[in-house]
DNA sequence: TGTACATCAGTGAACGCGCGTTCACTGATGTAC
DNA sequence: TGTACATCAGTGAACGCGCGTTCACTGATGTAC
């Protein structure tokens, strides 16, 4: 519901944040592609200029929005996790995989966006931190496998590497269509489930140096 | 090097397959958001809208790109296996992961172009002829893996989806740019050996049910 | 409680840009006879 | 060998569009005294 602005005033309140989710409904309803200043400004109901105040320009507006992606992305890792309740490192990264991807599909715009670094300022120190952030999910994961003697002789590297890419390529996959019209498993977070249990089970558990 | 319209005549001659040729300069040289069909015309020394004699649109011209991409996919993972020389079914496949992410490394802005279906005619029957035939090299592939009982119990689907993914996502994920910060391994061809050994040991070559 | 003033947040108009598509055209080619 | 004619391939100009950025502006807020 965008407040009108003959109801609300010269000033907004809270146009920052309001910006930022517009860009998630516009992302979400009509695409990457449909973001815009404009579009972005139109759905709140501000003129198109406005956002310059908070954000430099349209890059600015695009890294702040992938920035709290990293964030979130971060976030449901953390509840799958602790949905798990996971008895070793296995089963955590397990639940990282599973919660990595579920975020990726219920948010497919905003996933998007997180990785085209055409569109971001990469070099962003807040956009660095958090996806940081949740990359050091993965890479701890890793390590406490390791120290649970489940890598045998694997490197850990690209076990994180490896798992991320797995998980990332679902996700993608899953989101470009291109894999839902081939495959007889419909449900893709019962996919992801399934894909994460494989390599689990075959990478990890299978104890094999 | 253009040909001077001056020396060429009214005719190009091969239109066609020379704007082919100047989308992947244009996409190798500036990326995929610079392709458009002035961009294109300029480099080959053409009226920009000459293209709609042989492409109905920008659509139709980045489809057969796309298209083109595919069977040089193919060729490519092909050609792969050829060189390895492969023993059994899991050779083949871990050949068939090397020549996927080494294509797509060579090729990063036609291997985007490839997915990005919202850029395409997802529904052109050349297109999608072009894309099942590079996705049946891996079908075949896992089927082979099968027969041969390297399976044990595993969803040979599961099997081939999470293959894809895995060289799917690490291709993606270091054409985005990253994955290379953080990891050790600077040679991408050696990582997605690395990975694709990972993971044809652990799943095919463990031999638990 | 009241007034002056600085700061902040959003406005609205203007700018120049590159884009895809359309269309009447013209130059070149090749075929029929 | 020559001519008429249909077809094809590329031209060039025009169109309307949405875009990001800039800038002088004005309305609103809050602080100092």
């Amino acid at each position: 519901m965008t407040v009108k602005a003959s109801l609300r005033g010269y000033h907004h309140g809270d146009l920052k944040a309001a910006l930022l989710d517009a860009v998630e409904q516009v992302v979400r309803e009509r695409g990457v592609s449909h973001v815009s200043l404009r579009a972005v400004a139109r759905q709140v109901g501000v003129t198109h200029a406005a956002s310059a105040h908070h954000f430099e320009n349209k890059a600015g507006l695009l890294t702040a929005f992938a920035t709290q992606g990293y964030v979130q992305l971060a976030a449901a890792v953390v509840a799958a996790i602790d949905e798990a309740q996971p008895a070793d490192g296995p089963a955590v990264l397990e639940a990282v995989g599973r919660g990595y991807v579920r975020f990726a599909l219920a948010n497919p715009g905003r996933f998007e966006v997180m990785f085209r670094l055409d569109l971001l300022n990469a070099d962003d120190p807040n956009f660095g931190a958090a996806s940081e952030g949740a990359y050091s999910l993965l890479v701890s994961t890793v390590a406490r496998c390791q120290s649970e003697g489940f890598l045998g002789r694997k490197d850990p590297e690209i076990v994180a590497v490896s798992a991320w890419s797995m998980v990332h390529g679902l996700a993608a996959l899953w989101i470009s269509g291109r894999l839902g019209e081939r495959i007889g498993e419909k449900d893709p977070n019962r996919l992801a489930d399934r894909v994460s249990r494989l390599y689990v089970d075959s990478v990890l558990r299978a104890s094999n140096p």
